[in-house]
DNA sequence: CTATCAAGTGAGTAACCAATCACACACACA
DNA sequence: TGTGTGTGTGATTGGTTACTCACTTGATAG
């Protein structure tokens, strides 16, 4: 024990855990939950597998955290066009509605995590609870940036889970009428 | 032994396999592709685990037969949906809408299959097709049965997803401000 | 130099799973 | 009665997986 002086602000294990998150997240948005496993993650990260285990205890917590992750970044990311409208003026509910473009053409990982969140929360209540967490913090943050009505919230959400959904299915890659309708953007007129 | 037993007959291929992905939605809806196995769902069927793979080469194939009848089903409560609306009178995109509250009601199972198989298509191109051709379908039907426009379609279609991701997390069962929300159905007048 | 303790690993283990295969049984028809 | 065809299974295989443990390394402080 005899700690004392915390010269580090983060000390080793946690920059590593922070690595090990950072690793996990497009291999997770690739092959969910199950399918991803903890070895690749591991090579990933340029640890031994073991010690992705003295990290996080079990995968369901790395899972968890790795969520967690992206919600932040997707929080953030709100914030800032929430910032971004105010400074230039923009409706707030309008520029939310961009923000979902935008995360759809740059982030998409994210993304795919949340819905890998949300279908493994079926069978894994840690996971579970992390996905419901994600979504209570996501509504709250949006209700507030926005000050939209439940109506509008709702839609919102909606067309993010249908995005979500496009982006697994790879439909911008198929040029048929469903995949056309369903995968274009709200912020933007067709051409510009 | 007990030699005789009068006229036993055994199935045929077909039959069998229609029992199987009987046997198989309720498994693949609450664990997903990659989770649910293929030894369970022989249990449920009533036969060997061997004999699903007489019947269904891979169990990738096997998959996207479930995620076909599920599909199935759904048009078939599209169908039925739009036929009640041109003998009542009531308008037929309205009652689109009323379809996806029933199927959230009613046949939840169906609901999870579209959105595992729409997360297990990102690692298993067979079940991608699947996936694509589920949309196709029911955006082909939805196009025609009720005459909406694409944005009216796009929105209907965000509603379906969003459905789909409370359900799998059971958003309903959790008494938050984004739960009550996010579950509220489409048709009906909110109460109290 | 040595004691200490956290960071990190190699080498497992037990369980599970998709897929295979040789074989048994039931039926129809000659 | 025999023969062929399709239904069905037990036993197994090769591979993967989450997770464990005994152990080493490296930094730091006395």
């Amino acid at each position: 024990m005899a700690s004392r002086t915390p010269t580090r602000t983060l000390s080793t294990a946690e920059e590593r855990r922070e690595t090990v998150i950072a690793a996990a997240i497009p291999i997770f948005a690739a092959r969910g939950y199950d399918a991803g496993s903890t070895m690749e993650i591991a090579k990933a990260a340029g640890i031994s597998q073991a010690y992705v285990f003295r990290l996080f205890p079990t995968k369901a917590e790395l899972f968890a955290a790795v969520v967690g992750a992206a919600s932040d970044r997707m929080q953030d990311a709100i914030r800032e066009a929430g910032a971004r409208a105010r400074g230039e003026g923009h409706s707030r509910l309008e520029s939310m509605g961009t923000v979902l473009d935008e995360l759809t053409e740059r982030d998409r990982d994210v993304l795919l995590i949340q819905l890998h969140s949300q279908v493994a929360a079926g069978h894994e209540p840690l996971i579970r609870d992390a996905a419901r967490r994600c979504f209570r913090d996501l509504y709250e943050l949006v209700e507030r940036e926005s000050g939209a009505s439940e109506e509008e919230l709702r839609s919102w959400f909606a067309i993010g889970m249908l995005n979500n959904v496009m982006a697994a299915i790879d439909a911008d890659q198929v040029d048929e009428p469903w995949a056309n309708t369903l995968t274009s953007l709200t912020g933007s007129a067709e051409d510009s």
